[in-house]
DNA sequence: CTGAAAGCGCTTACAG
DNA sequence: CTGAAAGCGCTTACAG
């Protein structure tokens, strides 16, 4: 039937022997064997695979076709089709830390949505990464990703990395000056409810705890702080700002810096803390200075989970759609060109959900 | 010089072309290219990049071919390169769920030591990807990656994914019975740690918040639990174990449990919490409770972590090399053949941190 | 409508 | 020692 199977149909000896084993590797199965096997040619496999509408294909072909696969096997190799095609089918998602749980939200919504639209997400982190970001350039810069996705608050000098991998690119959770693709959260509205709220219960000196100097995250968190109390007729005091790392150890310096520095008449009877791992640290500073939360002084964290609940006491948090943060990234990841803008603000569901850790401030 | 290119150097016309953009994609540069501009072969330049030692060329020559891979940007194309060696020289690790702190420690570890062996590491999970285990037989089964780690404590029926896969793969933080392929901690020794601490505080009545009755991590921690107890010539109590995922929401309601389930004289002094995550919820059944800790009740937990020294009260843990057990998975399936067994124990850095949840029972 | 053939960008055994 | 040529496994424009 098939008269000269130029290549493929040879199976032997296949690459795949490792060093230190004798293992009985099983042949790879190509679309060759396939094609062999059903009695079609490679190109018919294909666009069944593919779902080619242009094909003209009896049922029972197809039928026959499919059940091959299925009982040799059969997986496309990756390779072969990316090179083909140009195209990897996979993204890769960049964070600073898996150790933050702020991002575990981020993943699981962008690889949910990657999977829907029939992408591979792929996750990496600086952190575990020791080699900085050279490292990445390597992996993902060689075509094995069709985009790439920029999570974190690094100190943006990774962009003229991405400029040389040219690879389309999104920023997620921060902007940087200059870029026109970013996906953010509404952090401003978020602060701003989370201010409302200790202003609804009567608190009026209010403390915010703020993430690094240099993210952008913190610095929009940190205006929608001030805007809110603006709105409220409150002056801002500087000296209730405290800047803080995102760690559990930074909220607790932070919150033993705000203690410290103001005669106990001046204190605040509330704090807006940029973070929820950096409000773990404040809880513990407080405890630790023998002042009882709400009673003495209230705490509310800017984003939600399930940590966030069982804490003591249980802490009042923001719920930010991160999840949708990522999901969104991937959608327009997917959707748009590689040069088009992408200038997105995700605020879909941002509430305050009530806990234990804020009351009226004391002696209301 | 090259009489005839039979293909490449024909750069018009890219596939890169999204839909959607009319952006000026810079045509990506290819072997061919570096090697016409470098007035060399192509075969000369991969010889080059692979430091092929059978390579004879002059330095003057070698460093020219660098600077033009430097000076034009060239990356070498993953996809060809992957097609041609049928190796991919990228791992993946699966874990079931981002959010759990455990699993950052595993991956950082893992990711430091495959960009140590030149191999990039891609991580999932299976939280995230809601269609569930088929999606990474897709994702992983299609040659993308070299070796397969499987983290976590599923139920086990992806193990016949795995076969279907074809792909090598280890077991990391658990054991299926039957299989060969497993990196572990030495959990049964941590959990004598563990309560070796309280006994030597002076406790008799220790209680053992357990993981999930399918974990295999589980299991071995309960089994370290008993022995130790066993050597200090107590008797097991079962009502004092019980059973809960590894969650605060989990943790407090086991510990809901343990104190509901005893009449007060028979409460126990002390706890060996089998999770961090857990220990968590712990925490805050005993304070919602009226329980102190560690003046009533005395609390330890599996797994050290940056959180744990900044709950109320700082909680004493067990440090187990969670890093170095990544490490050690990605050193292993890089070393060994596919159908080599791996059965490995990593014991090294084993700890009890002493913080303040733990102290002399009530009334000695 | 169908199938044969070209070609994606590499690596490497092999001929010169 | 060096370079030309084959071929990895796909997809798809194109000839029949």
């Amino acid at each position: 039937m098939t008269p000269k199977r130029a290549q493929g149909g040879e199976r032997a000896a296949p690459g795949r022997t490792t060093p230190g084993t004798s293992a009985p590797t099983p042949g790879k199965v190509t679309l060759s064997d396939v094609a062999l096997l059903a009695g079609v040619d490679r190109s018919v496999v294909s666009r069944v695979i593919n779902d080619d509408p242009r094909l003209n294909i009896r049922p029972d072909t197809r039928k026959r076709v499919l059940e091959t696969i299925e009982k040799l096997g059969y997986r496309r190799n990756a390779a072969a089709r990316s090179l083909r095609t140009a195209r990897s089918y996979m993204l890769g998602l960049f964070i600073p830390d898996f150790a933050n749980p702020v991002y575990a939200e981020i993943i699981k919504g962008a690889e949910t949505e990657a999977g829907k639209l029939g992408y591979g997400l792929m996750t990496a982190s600086s952190e575990g990464v020791r080699q900085g970001v050279e490292h990445y350039v390597d992996l993902f810069g060689q075509g094995r990703v069709d985009g790439l996705l920029f999570a974190g608050d690094e100190t943006g000098r990774e962009l003229e990395q991405l400029r040389i991998l040219r690879v389309p690119w999104v920023m997620v959770n921060r902007r940087i000056t200059g870029t026109d693709r970013y996906v953010v959260l509404d952090d401003e509205q978020g602060s701003g409810l989370a201010v409302d709220h200790l202003l609804s219960l009567g608190h009026r000196r209010i403390a915010h705890i703020a993430g690094p100097e240099t993210a952008d995250t913190a610095r929009r968190r940190r205006m929608g702080y001030s805007a809110a109390l603006g709105r409220a007729g409150l002056a801002v005091d500087p000296r209730l700002i405290v800047h803080a790392d995102y760690t559990p150890a930074g909220g607790r310096a932070a919150m033993d810096t705000l203690l410290t520095a103001q005669a106990a008449a001046d204190r605040p009877t509330a704090v807006f803390v940029a973070n929820v791992a950096s409000a773990v640290g404040a809880l513990h500073a407080l405890h630790a200075a023998g002042l009882a939360v709400p009673a003495d002084i209230s705490v509310i964290a800017m984003h939600d989970m399930p940590l966030a609940g069982h804490l003591v006491p249980a802490l009042t948090t923001v719920r930010m759609p991160l999840g949708e943060l990522g999901a969104r990234a991937v959608q327009l990841m997917a959707a748009r060109g590689p040069a088009d803008p992408i200038t997105e603000v995700v605020t879909d569901p941002v509430e305050v959900v009530v806990r234990d850790s804020t009351s009226a401030p004391p002696g209301s």
